[in-house]
DNA sequence: CGTTTAATTGAAAGCAGTCAAACTATGTGG
DNA sequence: CCACATAGTTTGACTGCTTTCAATTAAACG
């Protein structure tokens, strides 16, 4: 079978390393109903304060997650990558508490909740492996809110560059040479909750220190151990597994 | 029996809640052998890179997560009330990305990590339970990040006075008059990720402007339409089931 | 009561925000 | 292939919310 074909397969690797599935039960995952889709930068695919419809995985693109203040400013809230399920959250959660947009042009699954959920309660192994896997996105959050909360500016931009290396390489979809950041400045303001003017000095600063290089989205890291220090980053909080501490091990 | 036979009871009720449970299920987890222990405010349950021991529930007071930087600024993460669960982070993932520190005196119930996982393994409709109330935290967080980042000073204090009075009026602990607030203003600013001075002149300019009163620790609403505005709080986030909309319903 | 911890207040400094404009890519249609 | 439009990036000057530093007052505790 050629990958096209099986377009939850990254997403069910991913799984499966959160609790070792029995062939049977990744079978059973990988041949779920789905329906692919193709959407749009800027498009949402969930909206704040909608009713679940489907649980989709994200299979090419990235999304954020992301709120906003009755005053319109916008928080992103979180990333996805490749591989990623967008919505456990509306699996079992009634309403949407945060709304979900492309930030470029993306591949869905959808899953039928129905389906997964079955399957959920006939198999407790992956019901495990989700548990973990949502546990893992809370402990991302906690740093997130550390991030926002308690560094400045220069460090959380840092670090927010950090982890999404990290995550890409763990997936194998970025290397050492660095990766291609899917955001606009004004995105990455609502990331680390600054201005985009704000983001736009502190890059500048970044790479004036030789701490970063960057080429049109093209973010380079020269000195990744000097880079980890100024963003105060320590991938622990990913709690990925031994096997994944590769090139940006240390 | 006793109510202080049954340390755990909040706890099912609480989980029950997010899955309805069977009386098997509800039996199963409230029979569950724990050890209770006291522990004295400013200890710790859990320190940051702390492997799993046990999972415990919190029967009594009041606890907080928190992380720190390399810089040593605190921020707390989380605000446990009577009957959350502390740690389902530690019953599945094998390294803690965060400390739990208590409040005030308080009660721990310790659960053996491997008889509830047998449970979670056993009984889906436990499982369920345990996913949505993780789900449910993590939408808090998400809120928690939104509030750090993108709402002043003003808000973000009374948007935590809100939260918490709504959580604890959920579990009986609390009524129209106000609560007792478990935390000093240093505490505060660390939850809101501001200074301790900047947190008393908030806190003094709420009272001034009417939207809370104060004595002691005591917290009341005058004006509980009004601070909702000023907090920018709606507790959809909160996922609440449509029975606990009581007193401070809109 | 004396001692420690928490709350309060004032003055000054700073990091990031706001406003505004110029510049650079990228894309489109003639 | 170029002119124009649009979106994104960059830069400067100024403002302001929050922090920092320091000192005082009030509350909690043994």
């Amino acid at each position: 079978m050629l990958a096209a074909d099986l377009p939850l397969a990254p997403f069910v690797r991913e799984l499966s390393r959160y609790g070792p599935l029995q062939s049977d039960d990744v079978r059973a995952l990988t041949d779920l109903p789905t329906h692919l889709r193709t959407l749009d930068p800027g498009s949402y695919l969930i909206r704040e304060g909608d009713p679940p419809k489907s649980c989709c995985v994200l299979v090419d693109g990235f999304v954020v997650r992301q709120k906003v203040t009755s005053a319109g400013a916008r928080q992103i809230i979180a990333i996805c990558i490749p591989g990623d399920a967008i919505d456990f959250q509306n699996l079992f959660l009634s309403l949407s508490d945060h709304a979900v947009m492309a930030l470029t042009k993306v591949r869905i699954a959808d899953i039928s909740r129905e389906a997964l959920q079955r399957l959920v309660l006939k198999c407790p192994q992956i019901a495990e492996a989700i548990i973990k896997s949502t546990l893992v996105d809370a402990s991302i959050l906690r740093e997130w809110v550390l991030n926002v909360g308690r560094r400045d500016a220069r460090a959380r931009i840092a670090h927010l560059l950090c982890e999404f290396a990290v995550r890409l390489e763990a997936r194998g979809l970025a290397g050492r040479d660095g990766f291609e950041l899917p955001m606009t400045q004004e995105q990455i303001a609502d990331a680390s909750s600054l201005t985009p003017v704000h983001v736009n000095r502190v890059l500048k600063g970044l790479e004036r220190d030789e701490l970063i290089h960057r080429f049109r989205r093209h973010i380079g890291f020269p000195d990744w151990r000097r880079l980890q220090d100024v963003a105060d980053f320590s991938r622990n909080y990913l709690h990925m597994a031994a096997e994944d501490q590769m090139a940006y091990a240390h």
